[in-house]
DNA sequence: GCGACAG
DNA sequence: ATCTTGTCGC
């Protein structure tokens, strides 16, 4: 494979061709391992630093992509924070963060197209090679099976994997509610996705959860972006998950968008 | 017309 | 996403 610069999101494009294009991105988008840069079955390598090691080669490079806004009244001067943060064995290896103008508005669907040029200026300014990269959103669950996860990996030829915090579409194969930490829920193409009925599209995951009834946390919904299956996007997300709901590198991709933005006001 | 959806 | 106080439960 090899990066495809040629679609990336462009604002300026109308829906029909925004849709259009999302249909070939799914189109050349591989929801299946390939050319990982660590062992899917040993997810440990991810985040724990003596696992890490013992392969020989250096620890895969994880990174979380995250956003945080400066809006404004009449939405036409808005600009996005983009921040990117690189992990290696748990470890902080270099951080980025962009500044970008905002093109058009929020459309359910469409998210990648208002925000996607601003996360490919922030990746471009990372001197390290993602061998992950998890994103603030979805990947396969997505109308057209192009969500920003998806896109962003098949622009940047990259692992990717989405991470949403509420489900976009698709329908859950079974209960999500009080899972138990670890658990995960397939969730399968329904009427809404430009899919056969009942195809994988990813997982409901319990990042963490309670121990005593009464309040529970909501699961995340895991689904692949680029060159990685639904299973090792769900595992890795699991094993990326220490004391928090978020993978740690989105987490701290998302704390680190808020500072920046901290410097932009008060 | 009804339904309705990431960030 | 963002704007915000309090409040529940560990």
């Amino acid at each position: 494979m090899a990066p495809r610069p040629d679609l990336a999101p462009d604002p300026s494009l109308s829906r029909a061709e925004m849709e259009a294009l999302q249909e070939e991105i799914a189109d050349v988008a591989v929801f299946a391992d390939r050319d990982l840069g660590f062992d899917p079955a040993e997810p440990a390598a991810l985040s724990n630093p003596l696992a890490a090691t013992a392969g020989g080669g250096d620890p895969p490079t994880v990174v979380g992509v995250d956003q945080s806004f400066l809006l404004t009244d009449d939405d036409r001067e808005d600009r996005a924070i983009s921040a990117v943060v690189a992990t290696r064995a748990g470890e902080v290896v270099e951080r980025v963060s962009e500044v970008t103008p905002l093109e058009i508005p929020y459309i359910p669907g469409l998210l990648s197209f208002r925000e996607g040029g601003p996360i490919l200026a922030a990746l471009s300014e990372l001197s390290v090679e993602p061998d992950l990269a998890l994103f603030d959103g979805s990947g396969r669950i997505h109308f057209r099976q192009a969500g920003i996860a998806t896109h962003m990996g098949v622009v940047a030829d990259f692992p990717s994997v989405g991470v949403a915090k509420s489900l976009l579409c698709g329908t859950p194969r079974g209960e999500t509610e009080g899972l138990a930490e670890g658990d995960r829920v397939a969730i399968e193409a329904d009427g809404d996705v430009d899919a056969p009925k009942g195809t994988l599209l990813g997982y409901a995951v319990q990042s963490r959860q309670y121990d005593s009834p009464g309040r529970h946390i909501n699961p995340l919904y895991v689904s692949s972006g680029h060159r990685v299956g639904p299973e090792t996007a769900a595992g890795a997300v699991l094993e990326l998950c220490s004391d928090y709901k978020l993978p740690e590198p989105v987490r701290l991709a998302d704390a680190y968008a808020e500072d920046v933005k901290g410097e932009y006001v008060e």
